[in-house]
DNA sequence: ACCCAGGGTCATA
DNA sequence: TATGACCATGGG
């Protein structure tokens, strides 16, 4: 069997195994783009607290981010932790949707040139930038994670010493460009590894064992 | 009382 | 280019 087929294979599996996952859980394209920030080696349940409070208080909208001060915003999403860095980045990023004209107006440029401009955002890695392409524009471009590294080490279709642009390389040329099935399959996988992690005390940060 | 969660940057060698 | 330190809260 060769490593495309497994790719597609694994996916059949895994959408049988837990069904659908429905990401990105948010209200609107703006709320992905802070969560996103706001994840970064963060519990989700955390990030949640986070953005319950930046909506109560009326601020989670790209204007009022951009107008408030570092350290309000700090304490505001104190709950998703490394919070003054975090608010830096939400600021930087923000900074730049504004100088660009807003979502809307970024939202039309092609794929290549919205994450080159994203990546050069101080913050904003390879990671949190294609969160932000595939769940909050659309784009079909496939996130690797640390999960999605240990399950194919662990499957034995890598080594595991290979770079970020090259796995996603590798999932891109064997998938065709779907928007939904790169929403779904990046969701299936963290599924998996939190099913694979509960309760295992010898599953780590990338710990995730054989799959299903 | 640990351990780690949907990362990224910067300094060092 | 490759590790390591750092950021720092909340839930198990």
């Amino acid at each position: 069997m060769k490593r495309c087929d497994k790719l597609l294979a694994l996916y059949g599996r895994l959408l049988a195994a837990y069904g659908p996952q429905k990401w990105w859980p948010a209200e609107s394209a703006f709320e992905v783009i802070v969560g996103a920030v706001l994840t970064q080696n963060t519990n989700w349940k955390n990030v949640e607290m986070a953005i319950s409070r930046l909506k109560d208080t009326g601020l989670l909208e790209l204007e009022n981010i951009v107008a408030l001060p570092v350290d309000e915003l700090a304490e505001l999403i104190k709950s998703s932790g490394f919070f003054n860095v975090k608010a830096k980045r939400l600021k930087n990023l923000c900074g730049w949707l504004q100088s660009q004209g807003g979502l809307d107006a970024v939202a039309t440029w092609d794929t290549g040139r919205l994450r080159r401009a994203l990546l050069g955002i101080n913050g904003i890695g390879p990671e949190t930038a294609d969160d932000i392409l595939l769940y909050a524009f659309e784009r079909p471009v496939f996130i690797i994670d640390n999960y999605t590294r240990c399950l194919l080490k662990n499957m034995e279709l890598i080594q595991g010493k290979e770079d970020y642009n090259n796995l996603q390389r590798m999932f891109e040329a064997c998938l065709p460009p779907d928007n939904g099935l790169y929403n779904e399959y990046h969701a299936l996988i963290v599924r998996h590894a939190k099913e694979r992690c509960t309760h295992d005390s010898r599953c780590r940060h990338c710990g995730v064992e054989a799959p299903i």
